[in-house]
DNA sequence: TCTAATCTTGACAAAATTAGTAGGGTATTA
DNA sequence: TAATACCCTACTAATTTTGTCAAGATTAGA
């Protein structure tokens, strides 16, 4: 499986945030509950997307977390790999623990996948996600 | 990550025996020891294939393990599922977890990515494969 | 000022999965 | 008939995932 519950709780409450973005904090409990993800758990990965740099937050009564930028500038890609680490289709890739080296076959398919998941999840921002929302609910209702 | 060692090291071992197809069984130790896999853990790799029918097996003196269709009939996503079950971005896509259900946005960039990993597993064949090796080695040399 | 709402941090723990190990059993053939 | 090689099952170690918990810091608003 290439994504764990972290890319795509985080990856959720990033398009809530991006869906709220400029109307103020939203805060962790309404979250947790709109999408039933535990709230420490939840916790987490925010402070990892804060730590990044794609979200803002603000203590106290009334806070919340915000998105740090438009969310035409925060790519799918950029979400995951803060919370996964590298997206990767095999790990020799990184680590080169093959010993063939430069002539690995396998490799080559290995690339091609990654290739191509990267291609879409560097090429898809929040806000196109939001515009496909929107789609959704029109042909919905 | 998508594939644990399981993938890697079954389809590097498949691999070697589509290479070999026509040219009588490859023992374990030969494999395991080209490919610096652990010999009792490929066996148990080569046997889940075996039972898929990818592979067939001679026991005995002189025995071991050779591909049981043309490398042209079997696609690296027939031994990549047989090693680790369904290939997917994200299991919430066949176990919906998810609870949105129909009006899931993430979901929709999870279907893109798998749909595009099934599209190269799928349309390569081992034979395929060993053409590109074939292309590797000329280069090299 | 007090208090309740909220994020912050770090340690801990349970569960699941991966990556093996080990060893006895069975078939084949030189 | 002995050596070779696959067969099968159970066990274990390591790692990662998926949380839980508790004490603290900050802030808005009564
Ligand atoms: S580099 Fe990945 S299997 Fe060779
Ligand atoms: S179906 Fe996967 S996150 Fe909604």
């Amino acid at each position: 499986m290439l994504l764990s519950t972290k890319g795509r709780y985080g990856l959720k409450a990033s398009l809530e945030l991006a869906f709220f973005y400029g109307k103020g904090p939203l805060n962790l409990k309404s979250i947790s509950e709109k999408y039933n993800i535990p709230e420490s758990y939840l916790e987490q990965l925010l402070s990892k997307l804060k730590k990044s740099g794609y979200i803002d937050t603000i203590r106290g009564k009334q806070g919340g977390y915000l998105l740090a930028k438009e969310p035409k500038d925060i790519t799918v890609g950029m979400i995951l790999r803060a919370l996964e680490g590298e997206i990767t289709s095999s790990d020799c890739l990184k680590n080169d623990k093959c010993g063939e080296e430069n002539t690995c076959v396998t490799r080559i398919i290995f690339e091609d996948i990654e290739k191509s998941i990267n291609n879409i999840i560097d090429n898809t921002t929040l806000e196109d996600m939001i515009h496909k929302r929107k789609q959704i609910y029109k042909e919905a209702h």
